[in-house]
DNA sequence: CAAACCACTTGACACCATGTCAATTGATAT
DNA sequence: ATATCAATTGACATGGTGTCAAGTGGTTTG
């Protein structure tokens, strides 16, 4: 499988993302791109017929080195819905930094690249899911606040994990991630569990 | 003052916005601009040096023409802290459809155009500066929860305000302005002051 | 009345990034 | 020996921004 993929195609991969992450996701070249890796622009659209699709396979590569999916799976060991809820949330904060400086870069060109909008859609796609498992989880319990319906605290839960609140908290506010981790849990736990008490500062 | 300004610039704003609202922000040209004007292209340098100044002086004719400094202080009759994050959220609610379009274009660009940042940085600290207000107003009235620290709250506060949020909220979630508003006051309620009772629903 | 000025026009052009095409090189496999 | 494949080189089309120079038509001013 992996060894099918040619080595070439990986480093282009590698490239992208490392220069995606460095430069903020603009300003990234096709030519950018083949300078890292050592061959020419031209040899990039040997691999890859456009930057769309190049950027498309640059975030299946990182999920696939990140590991989502077996990180996704670990979390729910939890097992009340408030447990799950506290480790998505923390699972999500730590997974962000790792994938940021791709998601800008998505998102940079999202309006004007469908390709790019696809690839970020089924990204937020498995986000929500998590979200609608947690929230299912907590009306399981029935801690679920009774002023929320399911669907619209699916919906809130997952916007309050965008990557934009990340960027905003922490580049923006200069949060740290556990500061972010720990707020957006308080916070999400005192509007959508039922009865939750705050806790005494 | 504004006698002063030529027809033919005021003209290039209205329609630069009216584009902008229309087409997502992206995909504006400086010729469509001119086209719709009635102009040639090179005309609309002679009022504008770059794209650029163009948006940043789009920024400055909308926040005029839409009053904005006027609204910002009607909702200053609002008394007790609460009263006032009601108001303001509403407020804020209610305007951002208005420059939603504007807002998503200087987004767009916002990474690779230092001018169009700053006027959008300038935006968003007006916004901040209505949320310092509500958050000492709060604090004033000894109400802001104790978990939190002025300071964080504000930063937060201000992030659940931002606009991406209000677009993931009613342009992808498919929510109404009203249930934004409505919504936004629960949580923000229900994090930020101190003893808050949620409604039984 | 003529000169100067003004907003605007026309057309050409430089720049830069993406993407395409054709001809060529050099190594490996058959 | 030759076909194949990855990669190279260089040229070129496209599309949008921004610049430049010369010209036009109407209004103001000496």
């Amino acid at each position: 499988m992996s060894s099918n993929e040619s080595e070439t195609r990986k480093k282009i991969l590698a490239a992208t993302w490392q220069l995606m992450e460095a430069g903020r996701g603009h300003e990234v070249r096709m030519s950018d791109i083949a300078e890292a890796v050592g061959i020419s622009r031209q040899a990039v659209y040997l691999h890859f017929s456009n930057r769309t699709e190049l950027m498309v396979a640059t975030t299946h590569y990182v999920d696939e080195v990140c590991g989502l999916d077996k990180r996704l799976l670990e979390y729910r060991s939890a097992t009340s819905g408030v447990e799950i809820l506290e480790a998505f949330v923390e699972f999500w904060g730590n997974y962000i930094p790792e994938i940021y400086g791709l998601a800008k870069a998505l998102l940079a060109v999202y309006e004007t690249d469908e390709a790019a909008a696809t690839a970020w859609n089924d990204r937020m796609a498995a986000v929500r899911s998590g979200c609608r498992n947690t929230i299912d989880a907590l009306v399981r319990d029935e801690k679920l606040a009774p002023e929320w319906s399911r669907d619209e605290a699916i919906d809130f839960f997952w916007t309050m994990l965008s990557v934009q609140n990340w960027e905003l908290l922490t580049k923006v506010c200069g949060w740290s991630g556990n500061q972010y981790i720990e707020r957006m849990q308080s916070l999400l736990k005192s509007s959508f569990v039922k009865g939750f008490q705050k806790k005494d500062g």
